[in-house]
DNA sequence: TAGGCCATCTGGTCCT
DNA sequence: AGGACCAGATGGCCTA
């Protein structure tokens, strides 16, 4: 399992730099929260040491629970470590290519490639899931569903027309279709519409495809580990096997 | 140029 | 003790 220094030396291990910018736990934790208050974002300090100080949530608990600082990990170790870190990574990023590939091709390609971020993957998937399981529930209207099927059965008819009705919708984002010759006005009731047109696919003023997400108050906030829990919770999950499968380094 | 996204390194913590 | 996981920090790349 363990690799040997020799191989650990050959991977494209840039230690020795970034060891020399500079970036210690010192410099870490000088950056306090209040250096950063009021803006978006607040640095936590990194040392057991600068949040006990800091940190007015730190308890008694947390004091006897933190041992003292252990030593550095070795040259050797600190390497090894890092593999393994980069492994880890690209592990989820497999998972995160089987998830867009599991995603009808045509969620996707609303978006420019580049545009499927991490968070944009996983924002549609949930999207996506909710959307499914409105259709098993019996809570969407009858052309979602066959829409839906259809795009994952295929590339067949039924789901050229639905990209018809789709691609209309996209200019008009305030109509609901139910049959190609029957459009309906439904704005003002958007809001409440499991149309899984609507919930995935309604465009912007500039255009560009958003998640929208937020105008579908049934969808709750998801943190991005809660989500890879749900996504990974399940070994039936169609699609992921290969990330199952994937061989182990060793 | 600012901000977003990402890969990587790193230290801390938990688990086996 | 060592691996897994997590989160902070940093720098590169890209885009509006």
């Amino acid at each position: 399992m363990a690799k040997t220094e020799k191989e650990v030396e050959g991977q494209s291990d840039s230690v020795d730099t970034n060891n020399n910018t500079g970036k210690t736990e010192n410099d870490s934790s000088s950056n306090s929260p209040t250096a950063a208050s009021g803006g978006k974002y607040q640095l936590r300090p990194r040392s057991i040491q600068a949040r006990r100080h800091s940190d007015s949530e730190w308890s008694l608990q947390d004091t006897l629970r933190h041992k003292p600082r252990p030593q550095p990990l070795s040259r050797y170790r600190r390497k090894t470590a890092n593999a393994r870190e980069r492994y880890r990574m690209r592990q989820i990023n497999t998972a995160f290519e089987s998830l867009r590939g599991v995603l009808p091709s045509w969620v996707c390609s609303r978006r420019a490639a580049a545009d499927m971020t991490k968070i944009a993957t996983l924002r549609l998937a949930s999207a996506y899931i909710r959307s499914l399981q409105d259709i098993l529930d019996g809570n969407a209207p009858e052309d979602t569903c066959t829409w839906v099927i259809s795009s994952i059965l295929g590339e067949d008819s039924a789901s050229q027309e639905s990209k018809t009705k789709f691609q209309f919708q996209e200019y008009q984002p305030n109509l609901k279709v139910s049959s190609p010759d029957k459009i309906q006005h439904t704005a003002g009731d958007s809001q409440q519409d499991p149309d899984l047109v609507s919930l995935l696919c309604t465009s912007s003023d500039t255009g560009v495809f958003q998640d929208n997400l937020e105008t579908f108050s049934y969808l709750t906030p998801m943190s991005e580990s809660e989500a890879v829990a749900l996504l990974l919770g399940s070994e039936s999950n169609r699609g992921w096997s290969d990330v199952h499968h994937t061989p182990v380094v060793s």
